[in-house]
DNA sequence: TTGAATTAAACAAACGTTTGATTAATTAAT
DNA sequence: ATTAATTAATCAAACGTTTGTTTAATTCAA
C-alpha cells in the first residue's frame, strides 16, 4: 500500500516538474493530481525537497554502467562503439523523457547546488568515457583528429535540443498536435540515422 | 531616469531568473539586488508577469533578420553560408547567454503558453531558413542528403549543451572555477571550431 | 506647486507544513 | 475467538510565512 502510494506519487510529480518545474508545481497541484490529501506528501517524504530527492534517487538512471559495457566490449570497432553510444542515449532520453527534462532543468538552474553537483559529476565521469573511446579511434588512426568533449555535446546536444518541448518535436517533424512524438519509432529512429551519419562522417578518415 | 531604472531592473532580472528560473525568482529577491523598493516593480511594469514580458521584448534578438541577410548573400557559397550560420549563432548565444538560457527554460515549461508558442514560432521561421540553405546545397550536389531540421538542431543543440551552465563549461573546458568561459575567446573558437568541422563533414561530398 | 518617483506598511491569496481527530489495519492479550 | 492495544493511513483544518500586489503617505524635481 505504502509503496505504491509513495510511486504514485513520485510519478505524478515527475510529471509535474518535467511540465512546471519545481518551484512551479505546489503540493496542493500534485496532491490534486495525484487524487491524495495534501498532508500525504509530507507524510511520506517529509518535505517538498525530500520528495524531489526521492523521486531523483527513484528515477535515476545510470548510463554509467551501459557507457562502460559498452566502451570495454572488444567485439566492438571504435565506430560501432559510437554508434552504440548514440543508440543508447537516445533510447534513454526518448524513454525516460520527463525525468531528463527534470535533470535538464537542474543543470541550467542554480537553485540546488547539491543536486546541480551530482548531476555535473555523473556527467563528467560519462564524458570521460565517451573520451576514451574517441581518442582509442584516433590513436588507432580510424579516427579524425575531433574535440571529444564538444563531439559528446553534439551527441547528447542535438538530443536534448529535440526533445526539449512536444512543440519542438513536432516542428522538427511536421506532424499534427496530438501526435506523440516520445513513443514514435519513426522519429526515433530518424534521430538515430541522423546521429550516426554525423559521427561517421566527423570521425571516420575517407 | 525612469528608463534607466527600468533597465536596470530587467537587467537584474534577467540574472535572477537565469539563476533561478521565473517562479524561483521573487520581486523581494529582485527588488533586493537591485536596490529599488519592492513596489517599483510594479510601479514601473504593472505585475511581475509584464517584468517578464516586457523583459522579453527588450532583449530579444532577431536572429531571422541575420539568417535572412546570410542565406540572400550571392557572394558567399552554400557551405559558406553554414559557416556563417554558425558563427552567428555561437556569437549571439555567447553574447546573450543569461536571455537565452531563459528562453531555453521558457521552451522546455509548459507555463505561460503565449510565451511559449511566440518561441516556437521565431523557432520554426528560423528552421526554414536554414533548412532552404541546406537544401539548395543537395539541389546543386555540393551537399549531401542530410536530413536539414536536425542538421539545425544539431547546430544549436551543441551550443546549447556547453552553454547551459557554467559547471559543464568548465568540465569542458577544464579550468579553474573562477574562470568564466561566456567572455573567453580561444572557448569560443573552440566552439566555432567544432561546429564547423561537424558541418563540413557531414555536409561535403568528397 | 504640480506631477512623478519613492517609500513603508499593509493586503489577500497562495505557499509548505503541522496538527489533532478519525478510520482502517495489524498485533497482542485474554 | 474475542477483545483490547497499537500502529499506520487518511483527512479537514489551521499554522506561520512568503508571495505578488496595492495603498496612502512622503519625497523629489521641474
Amino acid at each position: 500500500m505504502s509503496t505504491d502510494k509513495k510511486e504514485h506519487i513520485i510519478n505524478t510529480a515527475i510529471g509535474l516538474f518535467a511540465e512546471r518545474g519545481f518551484e512551479g508545481t505546489s503540493i496542493r497541484d500534485l496532491a490534486a493530481k495525484a487524487e491524495v490529501n495534501i498532508a500525504m506528501v509530507n507524510y511520506y517524504f517529509g518535505s517538498k525537497d525530500k520528495l524531489f530527492e526521492a523521486m531523483l534517487v527513484q528515477k535515476a538512471s545510470y548510463m554509467r554502467e551501459k557507457l562502460e559495457e559498452i566502451a570495454n566490449d572488444k567485439s566492438r570497432s571504435d565506430i560501432e562503439k559510437m554508434d552504440a553510444v548514440v543508440e543508447a542515449y537516445v533510447n534513454r532520453i526518448l524513454s525516460q523523457h520527463q525525468y531528463h527534462r527534470i535533470i535538464h532543468q537542474e543543470l541550467m538552474l542554480k537553485q540546488r547546488e547539491e543536486v546541480h553537483n551530482s548531476i555535473i559529476n555523473i556527467f563528467s565521469k560519462n564524458t570521460l568515457i565517451i573520451k576514451s573511446i574517441i581518442e582509442q579511434g584516433i590513436k588507432k588512426k580510424a579516427f579524425k583528429k575531433v574535440d571529444p568533449e564538444l563531439t559528446f555535446a553534439t551527441i547528447l546536444g542535438t538530443i536534448n535540443q529535440v526533445m526539449l518541448s512536444k512543440g519542438m518535436c513536432n516542428l522538427l517533424i511536421n506532424k499534427e498536435k496530438n501526435f506523440n512524438p516520445y513513443t514514435d519509432e519513426t522519429f526515433k529512429k530518424r534521430i538515430i540515422t541522423h546521429l550516426k551519419q554525423i559521427v561517421h562522417s566527423l570521425l571516420l578518415q575517407h
